[in-house]
DNA sequence: CGCTTACTTGACATTCTTCAACCGCAGTGG
DNA sequence: CCACTGCGGTTGAAGAATGTCAAGTAAGCG
């Protein structure tokens, strides 16, 4: 116990830095102002049951909810009860649900795993973003990030066989947990059925079974007891064109530069 | 010619507006001097070639472009030659491309037919937004429309069967042509191949040709000589569930309300 | 007229879904 | 301790959806 309070006065610097935090040290240069804010931004977790909405289709959301632990996702439930998974939410990642649509959220946001979540006011991310530019810079760039997420995605369906899309997520994942310390190089809990990877993949619960099998079967993965490993990366990276570029746009290594250089070098370029 | 000059002078109101004035007019009120910068916005038009590419894969962009007049795509293509278009890009719509990933552009912007476009430099766009508001306001909710397609199209990949998508991705075409008052009631001009839808439902040609010929079958819609016509608009939207919410989402009907009260609105909501 | 491009059609192969059953395991209550 | 239950994973068989290949047609255009 007082070890513990010790602990959470003293290590104010990266090690005991949330998941939200890591997430955004990758996009911008964050000082320990900068990290102070976004502590006290998340101080208040509330807990979520596994597969429970946080927000439900329709909702006119007030503020945003940053995922701090557990699996969550992005959907969209159709009448006849079949869903598709839009995206996966991960610790550290913020559905900035700001100024949806009139008529409320066209997708509903919900845990697959019991997740620990912040609630963010909508008013206290406008002047965070004010008061501590770096961190607008970085949400920004974790927002540009979703995006290309989802854009991949997309190729995905379109132009991906089955094993392909699953080895494509698998990386996804992957790297993106690895941008906040729950994946080993090679390795990470995923705490998933194969139904909900059929939900994001868009295939059967049967197929998903299949084309794991197939992928285990050419010695690229290991998964079992909710345990993922890749047994041969390059591989698994290369039979579905898993590109660096996209890696590194979802989840660069952490930021050394002063962001400013960059920006300035972005302005020199135009004239 | 007089007349001509006449009419350039006199007709300030929305009469002699482009396609991206009217665009935004729908999501949020204009006043005259809105309207005259952007008018300004997009005076120097550029020609594109049909088939162009308007930003290519890997390019750093420097500025936006605006879609005055033709049709073009977001695409991502493989290196097996194969390509899938994210979103089509229709007068009146900006591919704001700020802050792009490291590496460039994880994908190309191309025109499908020949084009009228604008090019915006990257900092005129944040003066327009800082001077203007209501235009700052516009563009981000036009921002939101973009995704929610994408969203849109992900769960149609997903969920929907190819005559379906192909139901949906006409229901949107018509929806966001008659924002910029390019479409009728029930039809429009579909500048597009077999080919080219098929590389946007990601289905084949072959297919697509099928499946088109299932809804002409249906009595659903009319497709010759590149022009569109809803037969029966009411099965065609109930056959792939394109919801009015959707609907309003990405081309709202002109905006009417001053939006400082939609705003205020939103800001009782919380707290 | 000959060329090209887009559309159409048929036959066949592949991918994926559906349905149904079974297995193993963990929890639960008797 | 054991039977029961439910969930997640696995398997087989059949069928639907979609892709591929190949050929033919129609319209536009130099």
């Amino acid at each position: 116990m007082l070890a513990q309070m010790e602990s959470s006065v003293v290590e104010l610097d990266s090690r005991s830095d949330d998941a939200f935090i890591r997430k955004l040290s990758r996009f911008a240069v964050l000082s320990t102002h900068d990290r102070d804010a976004l502590a006290r931004f998340t101080a208040r977790p509330q807990l979520g049951r596994a597969r429970s909405d946080l927000v439900a289709q329709g909702d006119v959301p007030d503020g945003g909810i940053v995922i701090l632990e557990g699996f969550a996702c992005r959907y969209r439930q159709q009448a006849d009860g079949r869903r598709q998974i839009l995206a996966f939410l991960l610790p550290g990642d913020l559905c900035d649900v700001e100024g949806v649509s009139p008529g409320g959220m066209d997708h509903a946001i919900g845990t697959l795993t019991a997740c620990t979540v912040g609630r963010v006011a909508p008013g206290s991310l406008k002047h965070l973003a004010l008061d501590h530019p770096q961190v607008a810079l970085a949400l920004q760039k974790a927002r540009l990030a979703e995006e290309a997420i989802l854009r991949e995605w997309l190729v995905g369906f379109g132009l991906r066989s089955a094993p392909q899309r699953l080895a494509h997520l698998f990386c996804e994942l992957l790297v993106r947990l690895q941008a906040v310390g729950l994946a080993t190089s090679d390795s990470f809990d995923l705490p998933l059925t194969q139904a909900d990877l059929g939900e994001a993949t868009g295939l059967s619960t049967v197929h998903v079974n299949r084309s794991l099998q197939t992928l285990r079967g050419a010695g690229l993965i290991q998964l079992t007891n909710r345990k993922f490993r890749a047994i041969n990366l390059a591989g698994l990276r290369s039979m579905c064109a898993f590109s660096s570029l996209h890696e590194q746009c979802i989840a660069p290594s952490a930021a050394l530069l002063p962001s400013s250089a960059v920006l300035g070098a972005a302005y020199v370029q135009h004239s």
